[in-house]
RNA sequence: GGGGGCGUAGCUCAGUUGGUUAGAGCGUUUGCUUGACAUGCAAGAGGUCACAGAUUCGAGUUCUGUCGUCCCCACCA
């Protein structure tokens, strides 16, 4: 048992506390068959840099719930992980070679993957510091990397179960290309933003005529690509044009005008432009009408020979260039500013460019369909549960998944080439030869695979599959999974119908979405707004402990939040009370240790402050099973503050201060015995703090990580005897008030004369009402006028309480405050006359609610009749 | 174009299935070195729950519409 400090330092124990943790192994889960699994997988952060607020209050949540379930007696499994995130990862290292001045065809792919393993390491062990800081309780002896065997593997396994079953292809559809990073990207991957461009009309000479066919485009470099201009069938204006041929201006080539309903003759000129290889709706228009595909621009964003002069050119200067050329050919017409929403890279920001290229997909159809049907089936529950909708909403306007991707850091695809004789060859093992012509001639695909279809397989490639271990077999499907709303799209989605595939079974139950952290001002936290707040200099400052409970505290689920150092600092307060509250417990209770309650005689606050407690239990459970964390969070601090220090505390004072020994030892018992079970009920959510202050209860071995959760008992519900001491506490703060009402001094004892029936009950916490009203004794009287001439009263729902105040009664100020009272009580009647005069409340409401509300109406008029007098009698 | 969130006290936000007098933190006013805590204690002030309808005995809560605001998706070249 250790003396506690003065003041709460979180810097001295919670780096020790966590040390103890992993050393005595509380992390790490167990298979164990007589215990019911609950499992959560980490969503893995990306190695590219560290932690932020986001992070913080993600592993919070998911720290709390498995601590909450580990008390619970759950065989609890978090498992940790880090995310390879390919495209992330190596965008970062090729600029930190660029400032060194090299590139990544100097330096080779072997080279660079040597460079990468080892940005891995660095970065990958400091988000594990980072996690280690926030007090996450994940099984460290479970470690996973998507890039580590066992996710390789699995990744492997599951590409060619779908290149088995046909669901994943190669084949040249149009996809967004980056020429940033020189790479495909999936749909999810690009970020559209609304940018300020041009409108450029141009003229297409009709072939053989002295005509022209104006186009609107807002990209005139791509009309090297152009293979045709598209009209309305039903457009009028056009249908003599249609079957024609125009001249390609800036080229000697000659296109068809086609008509297609793809065209909304309102829009433009009402004649479009086609060019099947850089925009996905003429891709589509070209394939209904047999058009060419003419790519004229190279992977890095230059064109290429096709462009002819221009060949070689960036595609903004290509673009600058032509619109000269056009112009001094007058076949521009006019130009106008346009504002149209452009795709960038969500990775490096460059523009995307729709681009025909020879790709990997995986087909979204047959997939889809079981992933709306298992949340549809509530298999799989989203919490809450708006974002199914959003859920749908991806998976029923679905295509396929680019998956392949012209970069070097991650898992290459398990596909093969024949040299010889042009044979694919899909093995999860590294062939050695050709199954069809027996060349040992191979060359494995360059490319690696979307970073995401690592991560789809995160819940069960983690747990060995496809192998079937005794982790997969107990620890999966697992139960929640938690994550915020930004990347439902992106993994979410793509967990789901992966689990689906390759396991059969829902990756987990339950989807706790939560919001985004955002800065003071309501702003997304980003790095090129420089407002971003690191987490670890939060903890710094503040303590772990203040850090998690402010992120979890007036936060409703999947709703964003700001982070504010206010909101921690209240935090930090209230924990700051906590540690005084207990080290007023332990400083009292040296030789006592937290009781048997059956063994201690309860005064009347001791079985009001337990049946408070009570209800905390069962309402804070309650609340954690529907993980509406926050409202836990709240209804904990309340209790602990309000119930238990403000006046619980208080009330115990006289006991522990007193001669007899036998309250004494009750209310050091119940002292104790309550914090203990706050302690525990709290410490899901402020581990260090909790486990500090544990330790230091008498009696009190081992650590509270394993302690059970509190359970509602009803024995100790003492619904009566806590409704009937509320009205002491009423008295009380009755008191209270009347003294500062007629300014009196809080430190001069007043004389207190009641008429009330409750004599036992006043009787019973003499002392305490003594002591917490600032009284000097309390006389029983049947008549106001028994406590003399000048007196201030006031009703309470206990008594009528007169105070003689003698010269310090201003008469004025007390006549104004009985009738606001007065006033108040009027209003009451009001209300609750109404209700009760209305013949279908009494017929329909529930008979507990009329009963109530009569005896309220009753009690009322009581204190009405009571309040006049007083008045009359000034 | 489609979908969704939000609008509650000066500020930031909670408000579980409709049911006492709508809450918290911060701020604010007044008074307090009250034998755990000034990172504190006590007492207060402060709200037509955006607006208009509807359902209901009863609506901050359910439904419809309006206004304001933010976000996601689609991408008319």
């Amino acid at each position: 048992m250790r003396e506690m400090q003065t003041t709460y330092n979180p810097k001295e124990f919670e780096d020790r506390i966590y040390g103890e943790w992993v050393s005595r192994g509380y992390f790490t889960a167990k298979v164990d068959p007589a215990k019911v699994p609950f499992t959560v997988m980490m969503p893995p952060p990306n190695i590219t840099g560290q932690l932020h607020m986001g992070h913080a209050m993600d592993e919070t949540m998911q720290d709390t719930i498995v601590r909450f379930k580990r008390m619970q007696g759950y065989s609890v499994l978090w498992l940790p992980g880090t995310d390879h995130a390919s495209i992330a990862t190596e965008v970062k290292i090729v600029d930190q070679m660029k400032k060194e001045g090299l590139s990544k065809e100097q330096l080779g792919r072997e080279e660079f993957l040597r460079r990468a393993w080892a940005w891995k390491e660095k970065y990958g062990g400091r988000i594990v510091e980072q996690l280690k800081k926030l007090g996450s309780s994940c099984d460290w002896s479970r470690l996973a990397f998507t890039m580590d065997e066992r996710c390789s593997n699995a990744v492997r396994e599951a590409f060619f179960r779908l290149y088995e079953k046909g669901l994943v292809y190669r084949g040249s559809r149009i996809i967004n290309w980056c020429p940033g990073c020189k790479t495909a990207l999936s749909d999810a991957e690009v970020e559209y933003s609304e940018d300020a461009g041009f409108f450029w009309y141009i003229r297409y000479p009709v072939e053989g005529e002295e005509e022209f066919l104006i186009v609107a485009t807002t990209r005139p470099e791509t009309m090297f690509g152009d293979t045709a201009v598209a009209v309305n069938p039903s457009d009028k204006r056009f249908s003599r044009y249609v079957g024609k041929t125009l001249r390609l201006p800036l080229t000697d080539r000659t296109i068809p005008v086609v008509a297609d309903g793809y065209v909304d003759p309102e829009f433009g000129t009402g004649a479009v432009k086609i060019t099947p290889a850089h925009d996905p709706n003429d891709f589509e228009v070209g394939l209904r009408h047999n058009l060419p595909v003419v790519r004229v621009m190279n992977d890095d964003g230059t064109m290429n020979e096709l462009a002819g002069e221009y060949a070689g050119l960036d595609r903004y200067e290509a673009r600058k260039r032509a619109v000269a050329a056009l112009e001094a050919q007058g076949l521009l017409v006019k130009v106008e500013p346009h504002k149209h929403n452009v795709g960038h890279c969500y990775r490096c920001r460059s523009t995307v460019e729709p681009i025909v290229s020879k790709q990997w997909f995986v087909k979204m159809a047959p997939l889809a369909k079981p992933a709306i049907e298992a949340v549809m089936k509530n298999k799989t529950k989203f919490v809450p549960d708006r974002f199914a909708k959003i859920y749908y909403n991806w998976l029923e306007n679905i295509r396929d998944w680019c998956i392949s991707r012209q970069l070097w850091w991650g898992h290459r695809i398990p596909v093969w080439y024949c040299d010889d004789c042009g044979e694919t060859i899909c093995a999860k093992d590294t062939p050695t030869v050709c199954p069809k012509c027996g060349s040992a001639r191979l060359t494995q695909d360059e490319d690696v695979l979307d970073t995401w279809f690592s991560s789809a397989l995160w819940p069960f490639s983690t747990l060995g599959w496809p192998d079937c271990t005794e982790d997969f077999s107990y620890f999966y499907p697992t139960d929640a999974l938690v994550t915020g709303y930004d990347i439902i799209p992106f993994w979410v989605m793509r967990m789901m119908f992966s689990g689906l595939e390759y396991t059969g079974k829902v990756p987990f139950r339950d989807v706790l979405i939560h919001g985004l952290v955002r800065d003071e001002q309501g702003r997304k936290m980003s790095k090129s707004l420089g407002n971003g707040i690191d987490p670890l200099e939060v903890i710094d400052r503040y303590g772990a402990d203040s850090l998690r409970l402010s992120l979890l505290t007036g936060v409703a689920p999947g709703n964003d939040t700001r982070y504010t150092d206010a909101k921690v600092e209240a935090a930090r307060n209230f924990i700051n009370k906590l540690w005084n509250a207990a080290r007023f417990v332990v400083m009292n209770a040296k030789d006592v240790s937290v009781p048997d309650l059956g063994t201690v005689r309860l005064q009347p606050a001791d079985r009001w402050i337990i049946s408070r407690l009570q209800t905390c239990i069962r309402e804070t459970t309650l609340s954690m099973q529907k993980y509406d964390l926050g409202i836990a969070a709240d209804k904990l601090v309340d209790f602990v503050r309000n119930d238990f220090c403000d006046w619980y505390i208080e009330l115990s004072k006289p006991a522990l201060y007193g001669d007899d020994g036998e309250k004494k030892r009750g209310a050091l018992g119940v002292l104790l015995f309550v914090l203990d079970s706050a302690l525990r009920l709290l410490h899901p959510f402020i581990p260090f703090v909790t486990e500090e202050i544990y330790s230091c209860l008498p009696g009190r071995e081992g650590s509270i990580m394993v302690a059970e959760y509190p359970r509602y008992n009803a024995r100790l519900a003492y619904k009566k005897e806590a409704k009937a001491f509320e009205g002491v506490i009423e008295l009380i703060k009755t008191v209270r008030a009347m003294k500062v009402a007629v300014n009196c001094p809080p430190a001069k004892k007043v004389r207190l004369f009641l008429v009330t029936e409750g004599r036992r009950l006043v009787n019973a916490n003499k002392s305490a009402v003594l002591r917490l009203a600032g009284a000097s004794e309390i006389e029983f009287v049947s008549d106001g006028s028994e406590a003399g001439e000048k007196t201030v009263s006031q009703v309470c729902g206990l008594c009528h309480v007169f105070i003689p105040l003698g010269e310090l009664v201003n008469l004025e100020e007390e006549k104004k405050r009985l009738e606001k009272e007065l006033d108040r009580v009027m209003g009451e009647i009001a209300r609750a006359g109404g209700k009760l005069s209305n013949v279908n409340f009494i017929a329909k409401a529930p008979k507990k609610l009329v009963e109530d509300e009569r005896a309220k109406l009753e009690k009322y008029i009581d204190m009405k009749a009571k309040i006049e007098k007083q008045i009359s009698e000034l």
